[in-house]
DNA sequence: CATTTTGATGTGACATTGTCATACTAATTA
DNA sequence: TAATTAGTATGACAATGTCACATCAAAATG
């Protein structure tokens, strides 16, 4: 006797698990809920009695990657023996991984409506750790304006490298090099407002 | 007796505007090969005798997209009376100002695939009149460094306001305000390089 | 324990859509 | 005038999201 409750959180789960492997494997086109109910072991109307519609389903992958960014980001903001601006380089550089590793997750993630009260709940836990970090470079004051030039540069190199419009043959420069930019700039440009002139 | 070709490629371009009406007005759902059939005055099946498939149709309207852009960069770089700044502060708002008022059009342009080598065309001009205002500012041996950053900081700003999640709200900064911030900061760190130290 | 209820799952059906094969039509050409 | 051809219309098909309904076992109820 199997108890209902835990063989449907199973099913749900291995729903998550199969749709999130589809769409790694094959992109957006392969998250098909036939193919999705066929990997997690179940028929193509099975996701019906966990999901109210197919995109339901893909926001619950996006959400768990943003939790699951966030996680990294928030424990990658403990490590002591690290520089501020160290940090917020590795904390951009874990976004950029993520693009690469996982491009298809990684377009779902910022496809998915914001709006969405969960996905921009877990999108939020990310862009506070984020902030965090920035505050420990900049200071509090500036933090909210050059938290979201930071995480504009870092979605934007992702995206472009991920889209192939940062072809490395034409512009000699990798994400890497970037981030290390765009901190080095900020921070150059916070440390003169005070000592430079 | 109307003439064969030019009707045909009066058909040719009907589909392409109907497309790109059906793109702006309700996103990429709505173009439909039938739908724009239907707005061209022809039938669902008519776009087949213009383009092997509706991949081709959407490249299409990207490479067009993007080709409009570059002729607007290219004019506003011949600008005389702007700073070198100015011009590229100009210039990144021209691709932002279409992320606001095409949103649809301007996601389809980097989802198109940079490997098709007309969409790649028209992308690399734009790029390359960025290259050139970029040059004005910080000189030729680094165009292609603070380029490939500023492009990137630009399209993540694009991106994140018209993903929802660069909510004014919470950050309290706009695309106008991170553009002028980010050319402020490459600005000034080249400039320390020369003249603080 | 017997019965009823309930929620998950399987299956059939339907509309929509991209795409192909085919037929038709009018412009061009021989 | 007859033949060819390019553009277009139409029918058909497979894939897909989604709904309605049937089924079946677990859970609740008596």
């Amino acid at each position: 006797m199997v108890k209902r409750a835990e063989a449907a959180a199973a099913t749900r789960s291995a729903l998550v698990r199969a749709a999130s492997e589809l769409l790694d494997e094959g992109g957006p086109g392969a998250v098909t809920l036939r193919a999705v109910g066929a990997r997690a072991g179940v028929s193509r109307g099975a996701p019906y009695g966990h999901f109210e519609r197919k995109e339901h389903l893909l926001t619950e992958i996006a959400v768990n990657a943003w939790n699951s960014l966030a996680d990294k980001v928030e424990q990658l903001r403990a490590d002591p023996d690290a520089t501020p601006s160290a940090r917020l380089e590795r904390a951009l550089l874990t976004l950029i991984e993520v693009g690469r590793r996982q491009p298809h997750l990684y377009a779902l993630m910022f496809s998915t409506p914001a709006d969405d009260p969960e996905s921009a709940g877990a999108a939020g836990r990310l862009q506070d750790q984020f902030l965090a970090i920035v505050a420990d470079l900049v200071g509090e004051s500036d933090a909210l304006r050059y938290g979201a030039l930071l995480m504009s540069s870092a979605h934007g190199i992702a995206a472009l490298e991920l889209s192939g419009h940062l072809a490395k043959e034409k512009w000699k420069v990798g994400g890497e090099q970037l981030v290390r930019m765009q901190v080095d700039a900020i921070r150059s440009g916070v440390e003169n407002a005070d000592a430079c002139h």
